[in-house]
This record gives C-alpha cells, sequence and structure tokens, in this order.
DNA sequence: ATGCAGTGATTAACGGCGTTCATCAACAAT
DNA sequence: ATTGTTGATGAACGCCGTTAATCACTGCAT
C-alpha cells in the first residue's frame, strides 16, 4: 500500500541490504545498551528501523530468541576478555585468577544492560535458551576453574573441589557484581575499595596460609 | 449499574470487611507467592477479589506503591529471621555469623518470590522507593556487622573495615542466592555442598588462620 | 425534606506491549 | 499466463498500567 520499499533503499550505507537479520540485531543492541532492557520491545526496534513489527518474527521466532542472540554475544564478549586476561598470566595462577575476577566485574560494570540479559534474567525467560548456547556461556567459568586446578596442583591454593569452587568464586563476583549494579552497596564505601576488597578474599579463602601468596 | 454491593458482602469471614487495603495486600502477596512477579498485575489482583482494577488506585499511589508495601513485609521477615538466629548464638561470634549466613540463604530459598522484589528488582523500579525504608531494610545488616565486630574484637576474626567486610559477605551470600534461584549452579553440584562451601569460605577469609575457629 | 459535599466504587479510554492471521506485492519458474 | 515463493504489511487479540469522567451512596447543614 502505501508502505516505503524496502528492497532498495535510498540509503547509500547499504547497512540494510539484504540481511534485515543483521539490522534487526544491531538496533536491538543499540536499543539494549542505550536504554536499557526495560525499553527494549518488538515495536521500538521495528519504529527504528522503519519496519513493522511483525517483519522481526520473520527473522527471530520471538523476543526471546532475540535476546538470546544478544545473551550469545555479550557471552562471546565477556570470553573474549577472560581469554585476553588469562593469557596476560598465563604461568602465574594466583595472579591469574585475582586478575580474572577483576575482569569479570569490570565486564559487568562496562556493560550493565548485557550483563543484565545473561545473567540476571529470571529463569522463565531463559526456559527456552538452548542448551547448546548454555554449554558455550558456562565455558567462561571454566577460565577460573584452570586457574584453581593449576594452583592447586602448585601448592598455592587448597581446593576440595574445583568444580564447587568454581561455583562459590562465581557466586562472590556475581553478587559483587549485581549489589553494584542495583547500587545497593553502602554509599561510604569507594568502590575501589569494595571491588578490591571482595577479590582478595574471595582468592584469600583459597589460599592455605590465608595471606596471598607472593607470585604465583 | 451492576456492579456488586460491595458495602455488605455476604461472605460471613469479614476479611473484606471495611478496610480494602489490606485486602488488596493479601492477594498481592498470595499472587506474588503463587505465581511470582511476572505475574503479579494490578489487573489480576482486582479479579482475585472482584474488584475493578481502578479501586486498587484509592489504596496505592501505583504498582510500584504496592510493591514497596510487598517488600517492607519482605524485610520484616527476613529481620525476624535473623533476629531469631543472631539470639540463639548470642555468645558466638564465629557461629552466629555461620548461622546468620545460612539465615539469609535460606530466607531466599524459602522466599523466592519475596527474594526477587527485595533483593533482585532493577533500580529503575526501586527509583522511587522512600528512603525511609531504605534505612530499615539495611538494618539486616547490622546483625552481620555486630558479628564480625564483636568476633574482631575477640581475636577470632581478622576485620579491617566491617563496613566493607559486611558488604562483602552480602555479596557471597546474594551471588550464592541468586545462583541458586536462577537453577545456575552446575547439576552435578548438589545444593548442600555448594552452600556449605560457599558459607565456609566466606567465612574462612576472615579467620586469620585461614580455618574455622573451634567454638566462638 | 432538600440540597450538597465527600467517599468509594465504577466504566471507558489511552497508549503501550508480544504475537497471530490474513493479505498483498513482487518476483521466479513452469 | 499461471503458479508458488518470498518478504513485507495492517488489523486484530488479549494483555498491561494508568487517567479521566462518572455514578451511587452516605451524612450533614440548611
Amino acid at each position: 500500500m502505501n508502505a516505503v520499499n524496502h528492497c532498495m533503499s535510498a540509503s547509500p550505507t547499504g547497512s540494510s541490504n539484504g540481511d534485515l537479520r543483521r539490522t534487526i540485531l544491531d538496533t536491538a543492541r543499540h536499543l539494549l545498551v542505550q536504554k536499557g532492557y526495560q525499553n527494549l520491545s518488538m515495536r521500538k526496534i521495528a519504529r527504528e528501523i522503519d519496519y513493522s513489527a511483525t517483519s522481526i518474527y520473520l527473522y527471530f521466532d520471538n523476543k526471546d530468541a532475540l535476546l538470546h542472540a544478544l545473551i550469545h554475544e555479550g557471552m562471546m564478549k565477556l570470553y573474549a576478555d577472560l581469554d585476553a586476561t588469562a593469557h596476560q598470566y598465563s604461568d602465574a595462577p594466583v595472579r591469574r585468577l585475582e586478575a580474572l575476577c577483576n575482569a569479570f566485574i569490570e565486564f559487568g560494570l562496562a556493560n550493565p544492560e548485557y550483563y543484565e540479559i545473561m545473567f540476571q534474567l529470571r529463569p522463565e525467560r531463559m526456559k527456552r535458551y538452548p542448551a547448546e548456547k548454555y554449554r558455550q556461556a558456562r565455558q567462561n567459568l571454566e577460565f577460573f576453574s584452570a586457574a584453581l586446578t593449576q594452583g592447586a596442583d602448585a601448592g598455592v591454593f587448597e581446593v576440595e573441589d574445583p568444580r564447587v569452587s568454581t561455583s562459590t568464586i562465581w557466586a562472590s563476583l556475581h553478587g559483587t557484581v549485581s549489589l553494584l549494579l542495583a547500587e545497593r552497596v553502602d554509599v561510604r564505601i569507594e568502590r575501589e575499595t569494595f571491588i578490591d576488597t571482595a577479590v582478595r578474599q574471595t582468592i584469600r579463602s583459597y589460599t592455605p596460609s590465608g595471606q596471598p601468596a607472593p607470585s604465583g
């Protein structure tokens, strides 16, 4: 009818040429990061790219599927961060674990909207999340697990069950990020101090002496 | 018109007599606990109590205000739990802190819907939350703070800044509860084991020897 | 008794949401 | 020339929170 012809856009960028799926995803990411998860709606995405809302359903089964794609992006970004950090301290498990903890927290604080959909979404919303991606997401924990076991082998860490310890470390980090993002930490506490203490105490609970080991 | 006369209900219970505000709150709590926060809507509450949705606005400014009332309830319930726990170990700081940690986690697992609105709501939703209640909510942390400082005075805890330490403990506990509620803990790990380890490691990071102190 | 203000409730409506359905235009293949 | 496919659309359904206008009823002052 009076719809704009989308086949050959007059825009010279060519960004919306062919694969609309990419454009939708880019816009969704942009909207998520700019306005937060609360303001991420199918209709707003559609408005932004000047398509009808129903068009999105040609490329994504539903809103959750679109969200899963964004979560996947976030997981890959986190993976890249942790991977770079791990390589930086490849031969010092303690320092590496410390750096990994800091990297995780920094990721959360730098990408709050990503963090929310990645780790703070209620289980119901995640029910449809494909198990294959679940496994990929869990790979991020492998960095911590590896540092723990290598440290244990080197005698600088005291670890009963690496799997359990990895989870408890993750719990600490997740709690730290969550409290910071929700602005629920006592305002009289400096953010840096809080983070440093949290990381130090987390690692301290795995060093036999209770004191931080010298170098690795 | 065809509306039911609400002034004199035929129901002999008298529960909906007079203060509708109470009834709304009770129904909201019931709906929250039964169906979760996702399914808590003004219209559903209204349907449940056979009133129009707009009637709720005669007693609550908006949905957030209603939510704040529920949050307050949850905070008081948590306070009661922690208070009872603290009194049980009034003369043993270490044991008390351990019991407090377990009590907090148990509260979260036993009241997941309350926990969600109390601690997992995004900042935007909490913007209107009255500061006076914020302070009351923070009182729950005092139990942990007290155990820490008393333990430090007795020489069984090594605490630099009690305020910071309290926050990091809270972070650990919050992370632990969040991961469990979101079902994101490795399924091969037993829940009990995970909780015990998390609590033990949390406390361990504040004991000078790195080992749990004997009795208090 | 009549009029009036206040109270507690209602319906209608607005604009938002995710999603489904029927339809339509353009194109490719027969 | 007819068919089928593909990519897009508008209308509609049933939700949602919230606002505005309205109504019935009460108690009270005149």
